[in-house]
DNA sequence: CCCGTTTCCGAAAACCTTTCAGAAGCAGCC
DNA sequence: GGCTGCTTCTGAAAGGTTTTCGGAAACGGG
């Protein structure tokens, strides 16, 4: 309240109560060499003294390096967007990055609008991070700026972009199935026009090829969602009863699953080992048993994606498409079956 | 790529390919009414041809105002968080301001750090956005920025917060259900510790006094988990068997409950109405039956947050700590008894 | 006394925009 | 012709910082 009128203090402030001139007191300020150890210290109390913080809109303007990045969500700031945006966020505060947040809502024309305001903030460059793992339409053509995608790559394959690797995921749980004795797995998903739903089926169907075997059953393909799991947990506990585990293509599906095969008498996972994917930690370890589950590393994927961007705002780019391997959280829905 | 390197456009470009001077120029852009009309369009289409985008600095270094805001979460961006956010964004981006988000992951050394860049680069004003309703420390002091505190209020009663009435909401709970004939109502919270789990305990106390009724049992207060729900299901169902309702802290309480209590063969709402809290839609949809919840309105609690910033950056400051109306989300779990 | 060197500091330019004061041109009026 | 007033435009300043360049001072050597 007391000074919220006050005119921010500015270097010359600072200079004239060290008793110096503006550009002395700027260089003892920035470390440069060319001011006696004394002055310098006289300049250091002084911009101590009236807690002297340098406008970074005049640095901005000069530098012509604002030291911001424009966080770009497509779709509303959603569930695999967080930890991105945090992993990013992350990486940025680390340094002395600014992140500008912006929501298109998934409509092209707000995102245009962003882009516009962000460029005429002179950011220093750009994340835009999608809510699925399909491919987007590249922004980067004629942006003086880079940008990185995280989650939802470009569609053109000079731009950077950053996206967990679902086709190893699935692997990493179909070995580990398959190291627990497992050998007629099936699987459940979300809507095959997912790429991240193609993804996770293909790495089941490799890494079961790789050990000889089939899958069991066609893949059951609906929507993401709890209920839509205990609907094909009724499916395919009827139509292939001799099932010893299951993939899942989201911890909703595999939390349905769960529910619904011990409502019918399978026990988890002495008769049916299940696994899920995403790792939502509400779900994956609320359910009984806890869910074995695929991690697709989200912060660690936004944060590389906030580093590579720091090598492209420095002129060193990195093209292509990045797959960021998953990790296997191991919980007690895979466990070994009971000797019984 | 083609002119990644090529100097941005500025208003002297406009001006000279418009053969008149910056300032005309500048006029122009501005719709200032000082500038002949054929002159204006001659700019206007220099200003169209060369894609010219105002150097945001420059004119916030001039002005004083950035239009910017920053938004400060003490608290990693969670659960709560991110409607507040959302909303904040969405009130922002239908004007022309911009949002810088930091993330002071409940240190508040952290917390300084930030607040020191964003008051650098000179943000118009603050949100602050806590993780739990429980009151935090003021930051407003000595700074010359407007604060808006969201979901967490300050512990200073002269700045301006925003909280959902918790008190009111467990009342809109409570009195749904004894207008569906309830009479016999239990709760089961998180731990008391928590403002949130105090307030809602007491809503509920006054909703029944209310009514002349008083709560059956102890309030049973745990953590806010699903695991919670279920254990307080099995002691709250064997210490008072004749319960005909329940209201629940969270929605991860109340969906351990319902699945809990159809376990042990009470019907839900037959036997048993559960109202849970904070409609999170992954869960109050999923249950079976779907759950009737106390929804915060939090994305409407950041949009006022957000204009009611504005207000306080143009001066109109309204201190207080102001309390958010819920909304019942009637589902299935509330249904009238079958009539068997 | 002159010159060159080193050390420290200050003046000014540059970044880009907006605004203020004022200039140029012109019409109308005494 | 001179003055006023109006319209339309321009030059310059301001905003805060960094950087470049040059100047001043001190000092030693010739």
């Amino acid at each position: 309240m007391a000074g919220r009128r006050s005119r921010a203090v500015t270097i010359s402030d600072v200079a004239s109560l060290a008793g110096v001139s503006i550009a002395t007191a700027s260089k003892a300020l920035n470390g440069k060499d060319d001011v006696r150890a004394e002055t310098r210290m006289r300049v250091l109390a002084a911009a101590e003294q009236l807690s002297f913080q340098p406008n970074a809109l005049a640095r901005g303007l000069l530098s012509g390096q604002t030291r911001t990045v424009g966080l770009l969500t497509s779709d509303s700031v959603g569930r695999f967007g967080i930890p991105v945006l945090l992993g990013a966020e992350d990486a940025f505060g680390a340094g002395e990055m600014a992140v500008m947040l912006c929501d298109a809502r998934g409509d092209s024309i707000r995102e245009q609008h962003h882009i516009r305001t962000l460029l005429s903030r002179r950011v220093d460059g750009l994340i835009v991070v999608g809510e699925s793992t399909d491919p987007r339409p590249s922004i980067s053509r004629d942006l003086p700026i880079p940008v990185v995608y995280a989650y939802a790559p470009s569609d053109c394959s000079d731009d950077v972009s950053f996206v967990p690797d679902d086709v190893d995921g699935a692997g990493l749980a179909t070995r580990h199935l398959l190291a627990m004795g497992r050998r007629r797995i099936a699987h459940i998903t979300g809507p095959l026009d997912y790429k991240a739903a193609r993804d996770r089926a293909e790495g089941l169907r490799a890494a079961l090829a790789d050990a000889g075997l089939a899958q069991v059953g066609e893949t059951l393909s609906g929507a993401w969602s709890q209920r839509w799991g205990r609907h094909a947990a009724e499916m395919l506990l009827m139509a292939e009863p001799e099932i010893d585990a299951v993939v899942c293509g989201s911890d909703q599906i595999a939390a349905g699953f769960i529910e619904a095969a011990r409502e019918r008498g399978r026990r988890v996972p002495d008769d049916v080992a299940v696994v899920g994917y995403d790792n939502w930690e509400v779900l994956s370890t609320e359910t009984r048993p806890a869910l074995t589950t695929v991690d697709m590393n989200l912060e660690t994927l936004g944060r590389t994606a906030a580093q590579h961007l720091f090598a492209a705002i420095d002129g060193r780019a990195t093209p292509g498409v990045h797959r960021m391997p998953c990790r296997l959280v191991i919980r007690d829905s895979t466990g070994p079956r009971s000797s019984q």
